[in-house]
Order: C-alpha cells, then structure tokens, then sequence
DNA sequence: AGCTGTGGCAGGGAGG
DNA sequence: CCTCCCTGCCAC
C-alpha cells in the first residue's frame, strides 16, 4: 500500500502555544478528489493546568481554475479537538505525539474516517483498525461518527442497536456479588478474601451460580462467566458495580488465571480510571467496556437524579430501594461483618439477600435509567457511555455529529471565564407565613431563544436550531403524555422529554464551559444578565400588586400574597387563588417568558440568601440550604436546629427552652443516643493525599482534621485513602478552643465506656447552633431562651418574634447624595 | 480519561 | 479578638 508523505512535525510547529501555526507545502499531498476536509497532523496540545486536547488541521481542496488542487487558506488555521484517523491505520508511534498520515488507496483519499474522543478511545480505535478488516466496506458518511469505534461499531451490529428499540427490548441482566473477608473490609487481592455469592437476576442464571459449596473459587468465576455469556445480555446492571463489584470480580479473576471473557466478542473487558461530577462532587472510579454491552451503574443513575431533587438520604442502595418505595416488607437485610458468619450458619438467608440486591437493583435501573436509554436514541453515544458521561459531553456530540455530516471544521474552544451568576438577593428575615413560590419556567433557555443566543464559533448557527428543535420536541413529548391513557406508554413519554429536558438545561451551561468547543463567555454572560434583569422585572410585579417579598433566587421568589388582589377578591390563604394570582405575574414579563405555580407553604423561616425552612400544609418541614442543617454537621446539631425551626414555627417558645436545656444536658453528660454519631462529623475528602500534603507544603492549605486522620489512618491500615472518602470524627482535648486537627480521633475510635470527646467543645458547638436563631428575637430574649440558668423558672410571656427587612444595597445611598 | 456554570454560607487555621 | 483565605456543602 502506498503511502502519503508524512505530514510535517507537529511537535516543531506550534504546539505549545495554541497559535496557528506554519503549514508545510508538502501536506497538500493528502488532499483528497472529493475536496473534503483532510487531516494533516495530529498533535497535542496543552491547555490550562494539567488539560490535553488533541489540535487538528484541517484544509479544505479549492479547485484552481486549471484544476490543480489549493488550499482554502481561509480554513487553514481552524483546531479540531478530536483525534481524527483513517480506519486504515493513520498512527504511528502512538501515544509518544508524532503521528504520521497513511491513506487507504495511495491516491491521498482517506475513504474513511473516524472521528475519536479521547486517548482511550485512540486505543480503542487502534484496536479496532487492527481486529477490523470489514470496516473498509462501509460508505464514509456512516463512520463520521465520535465516540469509541469499537462501541459505535458494535452499537450498529445486530441487537445491540438501539435504534426504534424500547427499554423493554433490550436483555437485561442485574449482578451482584457478596464476599467474604477475613479482614474488616473485602481486600480483592488478598488470598484469604473470596467472592463467595454471585447472584443474577436472571431466574435460571443464578441457581448454577448461587451454591458455591461445591464450587472453589475459580470454578464459580468461570461458571459465572459462562452463565453471562450464554444470557448473553445486552446490559448489564449493578449497583455501585464499577467501584465494586466488576472491580472486585476483575482482580479475583486475575489472581486466579481466570480469564473474564464476557465480551459478545469473547474478549476481556477494558479497563480505564475515569471520574464523573454530580454537581459539586466529582467520583473517580475504575471504568470498564464490555464488548457489545452496556453496563448500567445504578449508584450514579441515583447519584444524578439527587442533583436535581437534593433529598435523598444516601446513595447506598438500601436508603435509595427504600426511598423510591422498591424495598419489600419482607426484604433480608444483611450488615456486611457478618456476611461471613452468615454464610457459615445461615446460607440461605444470605441467598435471599444476595437476590433481594438484584431485585432492587433492577426497580432502580428501569426507573432511572430510562432517560439514558433515549438519550443513546439521539446521540451518537452507546447506551453505557450515555449513561456514564455528563451533559456537556452529550451536547457536544451532537454538535460534533452535524458538523462532521456538513463537513465543516470545529471551531476552536475559548479562553477565559463566564463572569456573571444569578441574582440572589433576601428581603425579609424571619418566621413569616403563609408564603407562595412563583418562579420562571426554564428560565434560561427562554432567555436563549427568545433571544436567538448563538456561540460565535457555531458556524453553522446549530445552537438556536437544535434549542428550538428539543424545545419543540420536549413540548410535544409532554403534550402526548397528558392525552395518553396506558400506563406504560405515559412512562415512556416521561422519561422522553426528560431526556429532552437534560439536554436543553444543558445548552446554557456548555456555553460557559471552559472545556466546551462551542463555549461563548460572552454569551454566557448576556444570558445571565438577562435572567437578572428578568428576574428584578418580576419582584418589581409582585410587590406591585400587594405581594410582600421575602427572598429571590436565579428565577424564583418566595413572597407572602396579598390579601386581595386588583378586583378585590380574597388571595392570601386560598390556594386557587394563590397559584392564579402567581402565574399572572407572566403578564408582567415579556413575551417568551413564563411565570409558574411552584408551590405554597404555611410558614417559612428565612434565614439567609439561600438558606431557609419551609412548613408545608401537611406539616412537612423542609431545609434549604448548608447553614442551618448540612449533611456534615454534628447529628446532634442538626436535630436540635430542626426541631427548633418546628418550635420556632409553631411558637412554642416554652419548648425551645426546654429543648435547649435538655440537649445541653445530654451533652454534658455525654449522653448520646446514637453514640459516636450524634457528634462525629463527617466530610468528603476531595482530593488525593498526596494532593494535601503537597497544598500544605507549598502553603496553600492548612492542614484540617479529615486528612489528618485519613493519613493516620492509611498508615496504619496499609489501605489507600481515595478521593471521595467519607472521614468520620471527632474533637478531643481539654476546652473549648483546642486546634481541631491536633485534638481530633476517629469515629470509630471512641468507645462509649470511656468517653473521650471535648465537652466543652461540643457544648459550644451547641451554643453555635443556638446563635443561628439570634437574628429572630429581642436579644435579652434571645438570652434568657438559650440559657441553661433556670434558677427562677422560664417564661415565654412578652417574647416576641422578630422580623426584619433588608434594603437591597446601594440604592437608597445614591438617591440621597446631596448637590 | 473525564469534567456544565455562579453565588452564598460555615468552619477552621494562621497571623495580626 | 479580628481578618483573610481555604475547603466543603449547598441553591439554582
């Protein structure tokens, strides 16, 4: 096979600095008859601190008036941050950086090519070249896809095409492992340690799986692959299985020679780190590709929906089966130290667990993983990789796909920042009722289409189009929904436009994505500031009309009603009425912009920007925001808070004494009903160990409890602490002032029989507490409430609750500026 | 290898 | 004491 001259050094050119470089005449060689985009050279290109993205050349042929080939120079310095190869084998000497063109037929014509993401997916694509010979066969246009090559030819073979296909279509298989150790925790390449349960959730799958007693170890992992490759499913689902159970499952079979082959192809699955954010927390974990199926993690379905909702009580899968309602009464519950006892004596109630976690795992996956499931519909992304990726990833590939089809260049990525938020502002605090919260129905992309907000780099203008495309396509979606009559088909509606919807909240924030091709800081900003305007315009509105305002924020505001509204007829109190008065508001506002009932409570505490209780109607009392109760406080601390906002509410100021006195008792006697974990704190180690310490070395970071303990705690286990380790502990020492990692221990440290915790450190964390509830008394009041003193009795006689308003800043202070 | 954004609050350490 | 700065948690 002749081959086309290799492309001039990329490394020389221009590699580090993001300029557009010098192109050799020599690169015209590779341009092809049809005159479409052809590569030249792939390179690395650093971006930002330790970031790599691959920079791409791409020339366009012009036909010259005597049919000699050009260059388009207009085209010439555009960047592509995908790898591109020709399916032919395009790279040399991967991964060292210098990569050199090979065409398929000599004549520079690359026939196909391949649009990669990512170095992994390089490999993959490698792989593939060198396994695929039958790729050649297939027209271009069919191969302009991004993503894996492996998955996105296996995704168009056969069953694993999800094309037209319904959840209900695809094979599915739940797994789960139970193991045991002799240590506190499963160690996987400990010997001792043995996978000693397989359960599946297939009915005749799991009874060859499920009695090991006849089965050593290495027998079970082969039978179990053997089982899976006989289901042969298209998914496999697990809870938490990337962390643990393939991950566990893998290293077993290497220790024990046992290949894992459960690839449709008969291969092993790959395996890479990978990380993944849900809001502010970000997981690492080990991923892996099955060969022609998907792997369904329930853990991050769970993990994603909590963005939205922010009440789930924990991700494990027991609190998140009991919190959708798919735990059974009869469920076995098992605590994992005396998985191995159990095994011994009880076997058979450990099957029953074993099984009772496929079930679960399989309500949870249908409930939530539907929306992946129509999003691989639309994207050129297997099932697997939808559900494993974030939106901003998912955006892009549809951006990417339409440009590949169009046969223009990406722009390149912007530098710099978005600089403008939400407008967040608190007008009243205090207990205040009963209130209403009216807020802008998505209210950001009505702003971006309404006013036609297009990334400057979006050439092809796709970004308004594809907006309104979803827009309209999620409105008919939700209007089928309301008409249908089946059960069935109304889920499957649902789960449609919220995957619609999961796109279009994320086309607002691609845009001020560092990271994102078709990022627009600028844009970004318009689209900020025009929330905010918006957002005034509609505060503005209500106070207009009677309405009193107590907080806003980004594009919704807490107010108490009016009495009556412009006709005189009642408001305040009548729900009708209430939910009329608020979405009139949209007559205020400009066309394109929506206001919504967003619901009604009978009291609300208002605290601080961001930070407030709601007491429902039904007398539901829920929390927003970290100062009053965050996950991390002390158990104590939250359950004196929250029962003090009740109090509070309600105005019983006699039982908020009574509270305060007795809570303080309890601290002071170390009288804990939950024992360490009344008054351990917990928090998420975000970074790595090493990252600490280096931080603190340089001076960056002081060095606080959690990774004081962890490092403690790693040296004495032999174990790594991860990132996204969950450190519990508490504060020991003498008085109230003590440096808390210096004077601090492990939860699990403490023993009930000897108390060890800092009494007087906890009982001014109490009083911290207590001081959150100043702002709303008398402070002589507010004295002899949160006193322990009781020598002459308390009253709550002539204690009155306090509100107070708060003038936005800066206003008034201009007007009153004299000549 | 992967990763949507800004705004706001609390806790804690270090240094004045 | 106070202020500054960092991290973690949270709202939207």
């Amino acid at each position: 096979m002749p081959s086309a001259p290799p492309a001039s050094d990329p490394q020389q050119a221009d590699a580090s600095d993001g300029k557009a470089g010098e192109t050799a005449a020599e690169d015209v060689a590779l341009f092809g008859r049809d005159g479409a985009e052809r590569i030249v050279d792939v390179q690395p290109l650093l971006r930002g601190k330790h970031r790599e993205q691959a920079k791409v050349r791409l020339y366009r042929r012009s036909a010259g008036s005597d049919g000699s080939k050009q260059r388009v120079t207009e085209e010439t310095d555009e960047f592509y941050p995908f790898f591109f190869l020709s399916d032919a084998g395009l790279l040399e000497g991967f991964p060292a950086g210098r990569y050199r063109c090979e065409t398929l037929d000599g004549d520079g014509f690359f026939r196909h090519l391949v649009a990669v993401r990512s170095w992994g997916a390089l490999w993959d694509a490698v792989h593939h070249v060198e396994q695929n010979t039958g790729s050649r066969e297939r027209r271009p246009d069919e191969l302009y896809l991004v993503g894996s090559p492996v998955q996105q030819y296996l995704l168009q073979s056969g069953r694993t095409c999800l094309k037209g296909m319904e959840p209900g279509d695809l094979h599915r298989l739940q797994l789960d492992i139970e193991t045991r150790s002799t240590g506190d925790f499963p160690n996987a390449e400990r010997p001792e340690d043995e996978i000693i349960l397989v359960a599946l959730s297939d009915n005749r799958g799991w009874e060859r799986l499920l009695d090991r007693r006849h089965l050593p170890e290495p027998v079970l992992l082969e039978e179990m692959v053997q089982v899976i490759r006989e289901k042969d499913p298209d998914v496999i689902e697990t809870h938490n299985g990337f962390q643990f159970d393939f991950d566990y499952i893998r290293t077993r079979c290497q220790m024990h020679g046992v290949a894992f082959a459960v690839g449709r192809d008969g291969s092993t699955p790959r395996a890479f780190d990978s990380s993944i954010r849900f809001a502010e927390r970000v997981v690492d974990f080990p991923a892996i590709k099955i060969a022609g199926r998907h792997i369904i993690d329930t853990y991050f379905r769970v993990m994603a929906y909590d963005v939205f909702k922010r009440d789930l009580p924990g991700y494990g899968l027991k609190a998140a089966a009991t919190y959708f309602g798919f735990a059974s009464e009869e469920r076995t519950y098992v605590e994992g130290d005396q998985i191995t006892d159990l095994w011994n004596e009880d076997p058979e109630r450990l099957r029953e667990y074993a099984l009772d976690d496929v079930r679960e795992t399989r309500q949870l996956a249908a409930h939530l993983s539907s929306s992946a499931f129509y999003l691989t519909q639309m994207l050129p992304m297997p099932y697997g990789q939808a559900a494993r990726t974030g939106p901003a990833s998912k955006i892009e590939s549809m951006f990417v796909r339409e440009y590949l089809r169009e046969r223009r260049a990406m722009p390149r990525s912007q530098w710099g920042s978005q600089s403008v938020g939400g407008y967040t502002d608190i007008f009243l605090t205090g207990a205040v009722g009963p209130v209403v919260y009216a807020d802008v129905e998505s209210l950001y992309p009505s702003i971006m289409l309404a006013d036609g907000i297009q990334p400057k780099g979006d050439t092809l203008g796709l970004f308004p189009r594809l907006l309104r495309r979803l827009t309209d396509l999620r409105f008919e979606a939700k209007r089928q929904m309301k008409v249908a009559d089946d059960e069935h088909v109304k889920g499957a509606l649902d789960a449609r436009q919220s995957s619609y919807k999961i796109l279009i909240n994320s086309f607002y924030g691609s845009l001020g994505f560092s990271l994102s091709t078709f990022n627009d800081f600028e844009e970004a900003d318009k689209v900020t500031r025009r929330g905010q305007e918006l957002l005034r315009e509609m505060i503005g509105a209500i106070k207009e009309r009677g309405g009193e305002v107590i907080e806003a924020d980004t594009d919704g505001v807490f107010f108490v009603p009016p009495e009556t509204d412009a006709a005189d007829r009642p408001v305040r109190g009548d729900a009708d009425a209430e939910q009329r008065f608020t979405e009139n508001l949209t007559d205020a506002l400009p066309d394109g912009i929506r206001v919504g009932f967003d619901g009604r409570y009978r009291k609300m505490l208002s605290y601080k920007k961001k930070n407030y209780a709601l007491l429902g109607y039904d007398g539901d009392l829920k929390f927003k925001g970290s100062s009053l109760v965050a996950r991390s406080s002390e158990r104590f601390g939250r359950r004196f808070v929250r029962q003090a906002v009740r109090l509070i509410l309600e105005n019983d100021l006699e039982g908020l004494h009574d509270l305060y006195v007795e809570t303080r008792a309890a601290v002071e006697a170390s009288d804990w009903p939950e024992g360490v974990r009344s008054f351990a704190r917990t928090e998420t180690l975000k970074d790595t160990l090493q990252q600490y310490e280096a931080d603190v070395e340089a001076g960056e970071r002081t060095r606080t409890a959690p990774y004081e303990l962890a490092r403690r705690q790693a040296g004495q286990e032999g174990r790594a602490v991860r990132k996204g380790d969950r450190i519990s502990y508490y504060i020991t020492g003498q008085g109230k002032g003590v440096t808390a990692f210096k004077n601090c221990k492990l939860a699990d440290d403490w023993s009930p029989s000897a108390p060890d915790e800092n009494t007087a450190y906890y009982l001014a964390r109490l009083d911290r507490f207590a001081e959150k509830f100043a702002p709303f008394f008398e402070e002589h009041d507010f004295r002899r409430l949160f006193s322990p003193e009781d020598l002459f009795g308390f009253s709550a006689e002539g204690i009155e609750l306090q509100t107070e308003r708060h003038e936005p800043a800066g206003t008034e202070f201009d007007d009153d500026v004299p000549f």
